[in-house]
DNA sequence: ACTATGTTGAACTCATCAGTTCAAATTCAT
DNA sequence: ATGAATTTGAACTGATGAGTTCAACATAGT
């Protein structure tokens, strides 16, 4: 809401990345329908018709935000699973894998952007149906895939058995993320490491119950 | 909207059910700044005041209907969950058992309703904390509880090997509904039954994977 | 220096909506 | 029937906010 700080930038630099990050920043913050364009152009130290110079009106500055952070977001994910360990030296090698996999994809969600998108993906999933499809139906498919092919390799390693990648995949998201949203109250408290990391490694636990090689 | 029908009811009666149902309706329907209490009134078929005579203002109303829906919806749950079966007479009778707890706790989420909780609890937990601990912190625990205390029947029964039920019942939760935002692309798509029961089948053989007795 | 382009602030329009007021109408209990 | 309590419609206030306009200004390329 403040400007407050140091002399308004004047010319043509980066605006546009600046009202985009703005945009998350207050959206995030305030919702949807309750974040002013006002606020974003203060937060964004930017004047107001610039925002509409470059993003045209309120909807589209939501929806070219959210896809564009979303395919930040997503980018992150698949480099960080792309680089992992494809057959550990043991047992509990594996485990330690699948926890250190585990919470880099945590992380991603517990960032205030990430939790900024869940919540906004929620809250608008019904007014923004394609900003929900980009985001989710196609980013989300993407991820489950490259993890399921993580998966399905440790699996022809012979440290697991997975009859259905694809399911395994979207299981192992499920229970390691099970406790996060009530542990963190929808994202609005913060979580201690030590918390977030003792949840995941339940879900892992479970997980490997259920597949790790007899 | 439109107040179309049988002659609006004028008198005392049920004007306070008939206000919190129709704000559940609207707010779900258009997010909580969205709705107008306008809107509200006219789908409850109720003059504008009337609403503030029984409720106060817009956030009152908001709680309150938050409120009430979940405690009914728990009601529910914790019914349904008190009559189950203890002790099946075998592996596929416990899975059959476990499917149709599923089934129940799933369609209680999955009903407008349910998804408008989901939804509005999301959108506005940082706005509405004491909404979010009324709903979630207080509802979610004892729903968990009550389902933790079934399995650890199961398991004493000598059915399943569980550990922590607590910790099962999380991960149950969190297996059985892993599919559900994206089939229903977060509560904005209608879903085939046929595909629920077998979404929920594959969790419960997750589920049955990791905790079955060996 | 000169110019095209992008940026700024500020004021403005128009719409929506929360919340209020009040006199007329309706219902219920007796 | 009568009177108390409640509901109703409709008009009103005040605030907030999206989107626009425009004259003054800064910047980059030549």
């Amino acid at each position: 809401m403040t400007p407050s700080a140091p002399a308004p930038t004047r010319g043509r630099i980066d605006k546009r990345r600046a009202i985009l990050d703005a945009a998350i920043t207050v959206f995030a913050r305030d919702g949807y329908a309750q974040a002013s364009v006002d606020a974003i152009a203060a937060e964004a130290r930017v004047a107001k018709p610039t925002i509409y110079n470059h993003l045209g009106g309120k909807e589209n500055l939501f929806r070219t935000a959210m896809v564009e952070a979303a395919e930040e977001s997503r980018r992150k994910v698949l480099a960080t699973l792309e680089g992992f360990p494809t057959d550990p030296a043991g047992p509990e090698a594996l485990r330690t894998d699948l926890n250190a996999i585990a919470w880099q994809l945590v992380d991603c969600m517990r960032s205030a952007a990430g939790w900024a998108m869940s919540r906004l993906l929620y809250a608008e999933a019904a007014r923004f149906p394609d900003v929900y499809d980009a985001v989710q139906a196609e980013g989300g498919r993407q991820v489950n895939d490259a993890l399921a092919g993580r998966l399905a390799r440790l699996a022809n390693a012979g440290h697991l058995e997975i009859p259905d990648p694809l399911r395994a995949a979207r299981h192992f998201m499920a229970l390691i993320s099970a406790d996060i949203p009530g542990l963190s109250a929808l994202g609005t408290r913060a979580v201690a490491d030590k918390v977030l990391r003792e949840s995941i490694a339940d879900g892992v636990d479970t997980f490997l119950r259920a597949f790790a090689k007899a």
